[in-house]
DNA sequence: AAGACGGGGGC
DNA sequence: GCCCCAGTCTT
């Protein structure tokens, strides 16, 4: 390996003109036709660079193009209202991107008249922008030479240029950072920084890279070292902690359904549910009494009706289910309310209690 | 520097 | 079950 190294010796000894043709004939000749490579409008390309983050093309797809039709333009997600917003943003994950995307465009329209900016300055002071999606907009939309490294591009690098730096570290990237800045060309950055990211997606993937078909392999160290398996360096991280809930389905006399408002902070933020105890507070035996001090209603006939295990990336949720019917009672919280079948449809929920609702129907 | 923050898919 | 994915924000 090539630990005692700097990144920028390494870049010395590689052929930067041959391997920006080689990426870029090749990005021009096999790249996918997705939805938001239609045309370079910079809002396109930055709602389709948030839902991107830690989520596969595949996913974002469907996502994307009815995200695209429900907020055409910056100015249509700017007006929108928030809950609209995460409605569209189900399932997706990471609901932070969807609310931070939402500010950092009322934050456009506001101060740079509805234009999405094309300095790095500017870029980086929105919600929710970060140094990957900072480059993706400045080289995809405005083709300017800016790095975009993401898992992706650090896995591509890594390999072609032997580097073993832990990309777990958030200091590794600027490593990749400082070699792209490198080999970007001038004349087509947007097609460049998208190659790396096609080629980390279709050749140079993570586990049994398609070597025999890349189109840099003659550029690549770890290829003729036979080292590709083992790059890049990516230390393990913890285990999730796992955490225990009672979750309730209730009924009242009308036929509508208890849900509630998480806070507006922290995980799931601001999305709805079916009240949850935390086995930590209350057991099944004292359920009834826990829920009547919460939200001041008696139910009865508790019955449980599934078990859900639902993994995040840091924790996982064991939810044992019960339905059930309120019998008496005024409610008392104020995030809570009961609403009918029809109008559960209109709340964003969290994967996890979609599979609840499952139970209604 | 490390942890919080979702969910799906590959093997 | 473990790993990965077109990362960013908070502490």
């Amino acid at each position: 390996m090539v630990k005692d190294q700097r990144a920028k010796n390494i870049i010395c000894d590689f052929d930067q003109e041959q391997f920006q043709h080689d990426l870029i004939d090749w990005f021009q000749t096999v790249q996918r036709d997705l939805p938001w490579r239609k045309d370079k409008d910079p809002y396109k390309v930055w709602v389709s660079e948030i839902m991107l983050q830690q989520t596969k093309v595949d996913t974002v797809i469907p996502y994307f193009n009815r995200f695209i039709d429900k907020f055409p333009t910056l100015d249509d997600l700017a007006a929108a209202d928030e809950q609209e917003v995460l409605k569209a943003w189900e399932g997706l994950g990471y609901y932070s991107r969807a609310r931070n995307l939402q500010n950092a465009v009322k934050e456009v329209a506001a101060e740079y008249n509805s234009k999405v900016p094309d300095t790095s300055e500017e870029l980086a002071s929105l919600k929710g922008v970060g140094p990957y999606t900072k480059g993706a907009i400045l080289s995809i939309a405005y083709n300017l030479p800016e790095p975009a490294v993401d898992g992706n591009v650090m896995r591509v690098m890594s390999r072609v240029l032997l580097i073993d730096d832990d990309i777990a570290k958030s200091k590794t990237r600027r490593i990749f950072e400082d070699c792209v800045k490198e080999v970007i060309p001038e004349t087509n950055p947007s097609d460049f920084n998208q190659g790396l990211m096609e080629l980390g997606a279709l050749v140079c993937t993570p586990t049994k890279p398609s070597c025999l078909l890349c189109p840099v392999q003659n550029h690549c160290r770890a290829f003729s070292e036979g080292m590709q398996q083992d790059l890049p360096i990516k230390t393990k991280g913890k285990k999730q902690k796992s955490v225990k809930y009672m979750a309730f389905l209730l009924v009242d006399t009308d036929g509508n359904y208890l849900i509630e408002q998480r806070p507006d902070k922290g995980l799931l933020a601001s999305l709805w549910q079916f009240p949850m105890a935390p086995l930590a507070e209350t057991d099944e035996e004292h359920a009834g009494n826990w829920f009547t001090q919460v939200y001041g209603l008696k139910i009865d006939s508790l019955v449980k009706v599934d078990t859900i295990k639902h993994v995040f990336s840091h924790l996982i949720w064991e939810i044992d289910v019960f339905a059930g019917a309120i019998v008496s009672g005024g409610l008392t919280s104020e995030r809570a309310k009961f609403v009918s079948r029809k109008e559960l449809e209109s709340y964003p929920f969290p994967v996890s209690h979609q599979k609840i609702l499952k139970h209604i129907d």
